[in-house]
DNA sequence: AGCACGCCGACT
DNA sequence: GTCGGCGTGCTC
């Protein structure tokens, strides 16, 4: 039996399967999915088994045996295998990126050498100091590390032992962490007394005997921690009994639940209104019929998408299906695990990156192992290892955060269609302000379709029937006219004191974290930027430094500029530390909240922001794009956004659909609840269409105007991008590895007669533009350089750049630009 | 990615 | 005459 291996190495060369002998042992337990330890040019890896046969391309006897079966049953399934390919093949990742975003962290495994005496070579021990030898003999094997760590200078002693013969060296992948345990102190009270015990340890080794007469007092096992706490000793002392026996030290098990303590207020179905029970009906049916359907299912906020999903799934389940639930990141909140954990109780799994790599893996084995039917999380949950999926549900479907930004470089939208297509599963996308792609698509589905359904679902009441809060714009150019050269204009500040005496709380949204954006000299026009980026470094207050938002680089501020001596150094535009000092000073007392990366990098700390928000223990929250989502708050009756350009001036074509979103998700947090809400939107282009119809909630007329741009521009869902950035640390290397790189890529699609000189760009198959430097043109120290390929119909784009790719480096080792592909994306970085 | 083999400068 | 620098090339 043969099995066909992708090793973990995350190189083209690498990425296709090995084969290897299964072992007599090991056949019957293999299967496609399984992971294995596998001996691979002189080292030995973690691997998938991602085919079985009988017969191999390669001679027999240099086809070397699997060399461990690294869990009882396999971790992937075979449709998670393919699914891998797929996404290999759309995304040009490879394949082992693929797999390895597939499963919690927990199981990325690491080769671990271990080293034992050879009893029978003792002869030749010489070169091995005696306490190393001792070691070795009592505890073998004995991991590499740990005996380096142990024993420092023993490196050179441990490699000649190697060689001689004296010691031996097995290979065995060890999980990063499997189950989680705990270092626990058994004491070996059952072979020895206290006394006996107490006679081994030298009368001068008070500590020792300390622990000892604690230990046989207890006489049960303490973790290792505790028992340091308790007794105030070192770990040194307990080492020391371990070695002369009388202790014993392992590992334990132990299990997590991060929601473990908590109950969640069962709830009950709610009635579904007209408008709820139609969308309801249409997803059913598709689900029934196991049919892999993509819904878009286009809900105002405050429609109550929610409860539709929730039903849906109930019926999914009562299917004796599973359903994967994705959400945006950041509105995982307690809010929305509640709604679930309170509707399907313990039959759901929650994932999501503020769990530990432990946490996250007794979520996944929960799934893994058939003990719930729902998994709710982020992006990777697209993954969730089901057998039999009949829903899959992305609320806030335009969110740009589905599209992960490292490789593999998946959508989760697409990701999902595929996986719904795998197992006749629907999907719905829920969104107030759907992607342009996703109405395209769907727009496409219902022309297409079977007349039966349409793939359009539109719910637009909210429900009890509460009107969207009214939106106010306010033009800032008339404000500094005006006289008024503060961040808050006169409408804003009167709304927010209004607040303040009414004990009512606001949302202020800006979408810049830091104290201000840029610093300049006056003198000599000397701007701070980061040595390594070539991007202006944002002054933080709190610190008094000037941190680079990309790389992290960090240098203190100074008073006097660095390039003339001048004291004319001053901030430019506004940062969320700069707004919460402003509202000090123009509402003393008020309590703010700031909200924004660098007060919710700490575990739990978004969390801990809400819950004293939700507690009315502040007037205002103040954030970044975190505070537009999802929340609910019965207080909130006023919404401040204080720049709305921001992120309409991005050098990006989706800046006005951002730009839209952003403010309909914001307004939409305003009056939810019995009180009635105001919206307030600061702009300097105050007849944007995107400002203007969002002021109406008018998501179709956006959509009109904003397709017309698109398909004039020729920009998705018109076109589909590739992006290929390259980057080196030499830059006339790159630009002229870049323009190579163009031209074997224009000559190979002219070629294939994709770019044929056709009467104008629109009918083109392929454009490819540039090289053009990066909007980052440099970034940790290596400038960046990118092409942009637009296609549109059958052509094979990714087909054609990997095989440009692979010819272009080949060739190319020496100079190593590094490329780095992303399909269909999301930032223009 | 590693770790081999392999061809040219500073040492015993 | 050897030790070792890290430049290409392979890993079932």
């Amino acid at each position: 039996m043969i099995a066909r291996v992708i090793v973990d190495v995350p190189t083209k060369q690498t990425d296709r399967p090995f084969d290897y002998k299964v072992p007599e042992a090991m056949s019957g337990w293999i299967e496609v999915g399984s992971r294995v330890g596998v001996p691979f040019g002189g080292r030995t890896l973690q691997g998938f088994v991602v085919e079985l046969a009988e017969q191999s391309e390669v001679d027999l006897s240099r086809l070397k045996a699997i060399a461990e079966l690294l869990d009882p049953s396999a971790p992937l399934s075979p449709d998670l295998i393919e699914l891998a390919l797929w996404i290999s093949d759309k995304y040009c990742c490879t394949w082992t990126a693929a797999l390895q975003a597939m499963i919690p962290s927990a199981l990325k495994g690491k080769a671990e050498r271990y080293i034992s005496l050879q009893e029978s070579n003792l002869h030749a021990e010489a070169g091995l100091p005696q306490p190393v030898l001792e070691h070795i003999r009592k505890y073998a094997p004995v991991k590499l590390d740990t005996l380096q760590q142990r024993f420092p200078d023993s490196s050179a002693a441990i490699k000649a032992g190697l060689r001689s013969g004296v010691l031996s060296e097995t290979v065995a992948v060890k999980d990063r962490l499997a189950i989680r345990t705990v270092l626990t102190v058994f004491p070996a009270a059952d072979s020895i007394t206290e006394e006996e015990a107490l006679a081994q340890i030298p009368a001068r080794a008070a500590k020792q005997r300390e622990l000892l007469s604690y230990l046989f007092t207890r006489n049960e096992p303490i973790p290792l921690q505790a028992l340091l706490a308790e007794t105030g000793s070192s770990a040194a002392s307990v080492r020391a009994l371990e070695d002369k026996g009388l202790v014993e030290v392992r590992e334990v098990q132990q299990n997590r639940d991060p929601y473990a303590g908590r109950t969640f207020a069962p709830s009950q179905p709610l009635e579904l209104t007209e408008g709820q029970q139609a969308v309801f009906e249409s997803i059913t049916a598709a689900v029934l019929a196991g049919d892999p359907k993509v819904f878009l299912l286009q809900g105002v906020t405050g429609s109550g998408k929610t409860e539709v999903y929730l039903q849906s799934i109930d019926c999914c389940i009562a299917q004796d299906r599973q359903a994967i639930v994705l959400v945006p990141e950041i509105s995982l909140t307690p809010q929305m695990v509640e709604r679930f954990k309170g509707r399907f109780g313990d039959a759901v799994a929650v994932l999501h990156s503020r769990l530990s790599n432990g946490e996250r893996y007794d979520e996944w084995r929960k799934i893994k192992e058939k003990r719930v039917k729902v998994a709710i999380g982020a992006r990777s949950a697209i993954f969730a290892p089901f057998e039999r999926i009949g829903l899959i549900i992305i609320d806030e479907e335009h969110e740009s955060s589905y599209k992960q930004e490292e490789s593999p470089k998946y959508h989760a939208r697409d990701v999902a269609v595929k996986r719904a297509k795998q197992h006749g599963a629907t999907v719905v996308l829920g969104s107030a302000t759907p992607s342009l792609e996703s109405y395209a698509a769907a727009r496409r589905a219902s022309l297409q379709g079977d007349g039966q359904s349409d793939a359009l679902l539109p719910l637009p009441e909210r429900v009890g029937g509460r009107p969207l809060p009214p939106v106010e714009i306010v033009d800032m150019r008339e404000e500094l006219k005006a006289g008024n050269r503060s961040m808050f204009s006169r409408r804003l500040h009167q709304a927010l004191g209004e607040r303040l005496e009414r004990g009512e709380q606001s949302v202020l949204l800006l979408n810049r974290r830091g104290y201000s954006t840029f610093v300049m000299c006056r003198s000599c026009g000397y701007t701070a930027g980061c040595p390594h980026c070539d991007i202006s470094l944002t002054y933080h207050q709190k610190s008094r430094m000037l941190r680079c938002h990309y790389c992290g680089y960090a240098e203190h501020s100074t008073l006097v500029c660095p390039e003339c001596q001048s004291e004319h150094i001053r901030f430019f535009g506004t940062g969320t530390q700069r707004v919460e000092e402003e509202l000090a000073k123009l509402f003393p007392g008020i309590r703010v909240i700031r909200m924004d990366v660098d007060t919710t990098t700490e575990k739990g700390s978004h969390e801990k922001w809400l819950t004293m928000f939700g507690e009315r223990k502040a007037d205002v929250l103040l954030g970044t794009q975190m505070v537009a989502k999802g929340l609910d708050f019965p207080f909130v009756t006023l919404v401040g956004v204080i720049a709305a350009d921001s992120s309409l001036n991005l050098p990006d074509f989706r800046a006005a659909e951002k730009t839209f979103q952003l403010l309909t998700q914001v307004a939409g947090r305003a009056g939810r609840h019995h009180l009635p809400g105001e919206v307030v939107v600061q702009t300097y282009t105050p007849d944007h269409y995107s400002v203007r119809t969002a002021q109406r909630h008018d998501y179709d007329a956006f959509l009109e105007e904003e397709l017309r741009h698109r398909r004039m521009m020729s920009y998705p869902p018109f076109c589909r991008l590739i992006l290929v950035t390259m980057t080196h640390e030499q830059l006339p290397l790159l630009v002229e590895q870049g323009e190579r790189f163009a031209a074997a890529l224009r000559e190979r699609a002219a070629r294939a007669g994709v770019l044929a000189p056709l009467a104008t760009a629109q009918e083109r198959a392929m454009d490819i533009l540039g090289p053009v430097a990066s909007p980052i043109p440099r970034l940790k120290d290596r400038y960046r350089f990118q092409c942009m390929i637009k296609y549109r119909g059958n052509v094979d784009a990714t087909e054609l750049l990997r095989s440009v790719l692979a010819s272009f480096t080949e060739g190319q080792q020496q100079g190593k630009v590094l490329f780095s592909v992303d399909v269909d994306p999301q930032v223009i970085m």
